[in-house]
DNA sequence: TACAATTGACTGAACGTTCAGTCAGGACCA
DNA sequence: TGGTCCTGACTGAACGTTCAGTCAATTGTA
């Protein structure tokens, strides 16, 4: 295995759909033979590109770092006051979370699976996000800007949100909502609360 | 099979067995001799017991919805404002998640998993608890104590919120907060928000 | 009271199927 | 011709499930 373009092309492939029956499905309910037949080439094919199954996740994983991280870059080191960052992550996450629903969902899996495959690999991921948004939240407390709370408990309840809302396409049979309206709707409760 | 006391309680050890297995590591990754071997019995008596694998998951999610669904009953039909009832709610939940995490880990999983086992059942279940949750936060807004928002999404966003919490037990390594300050917390971001 | 019949509770061994992973070899292109 | 890409046929292990049969206790009968 070396890298040809027809190579890349076919790991590609594999991965593709890999993402979208692991993100359906779930890793174990979802066979090597499924995503060859899904790809329509062999299992045999699979492992030339691939060692074993768990490292076809593993590549996921990564894959979905990169999609995901940008946007804790973002709000760790971006411009603007701690509350403006935050605002943008939650439309950016939101935004990536539409067009990549497959790829949150194998990331979030441990949250309900904490003895899943690769757990250990993907909680690490998920903490990454939470300290960065933890820093920034305590940032903001520091500046006056947020009430003083805890910074941790406040970064995990923001992430729990804004995964929740994603993860809300699942249970509303109407596409009820659009994604503006769901941006505003958690901005506006993080913030303010529902309380008059 | 008829109802002895005998048979009863080892149904009840093998639904107590196949909670924390289900719970700990997932309905596809623990099998039912797992089960058979955590109960120290054979794999064929629960099969005389049970019709099958699924029918132990049913059980189950019967059982979590006896345990869940007072809290939501008492929230749409209990006593007081319903900003009062919404904070029992909060408290009551996170308490019984405390104590039955493993039955919450299984309620929830089509979160993460569409597809899964008794996907359609359990997404029911926790239709049914947005639902309760939406009306209170109904009668809330019509009686001016709340701001006018989206029941559904504020309602979807609440239990989002609790369970995100409930989950982190997960990612913490250090058991870092008390159940009372997770309540207090939830509550407070819930109503008011972080901003200053 | 004694013994036979019946019951519920339970097991060991096996069933067919599906799984992740292997391997020898063919096809295509430089 | 040599290396990359790919396949069909295969394997051992694990899976959910079934089944024939054991055992202790209960019930029916004389």
């Amino acid at each position: 295995m070396q890298d040809t373009h027809a190579g890349q092309q076919t790991r590609e492939r594999i991965l593709g759909c890999a993402e979208e029956l692991f993100g359906r499905k779930g890793y174990d309910a979802v066979s090597v033979a499924d995503i060859a037949q899904a790809c329509d080439i062999s299992t045999a094919l699979i492992y030339y590109h691939y060692t074993d199954k768990e490292s076809l996740l593993r590549a996921l994983i990564d894959l979905a770092s990169e999609v995901f991280d940008v946007h804790t870059r973002a709000a760790v080191e971006g411009e603007g006051t701690p509350r403006e960052r935050i605002e943008r992550f939650i439309a950016e996450w939101l935004e990536t979370a539409g067009s990549h629903g497959s790829l949150l969902r194998i990331l979030v899996r441990p949250l309900t699976d904490p003895e899943g495959p690769l757990a250990g690999e993907l909680l690490a991921r998920i903490a990454y996000t939470i300290e960065g948004l933890a820093s920034v939240i305590a940032e903001g407390i520091e500046a006056g800007e947020f009430a003083p709370v805890d910074p941790r408990l406040a970064a995990e309840s923001l992430l729990g949100l804004v995964n929740t809302r994603a993860a809300a396409d699942v249970l509303n049979v109407p596409p009820r909502d659009s994604r503006d309206e769901s941006v505003r709707f958690v901005t506006h409760l993080f913030f303010s609360g529902i309380a008059r």
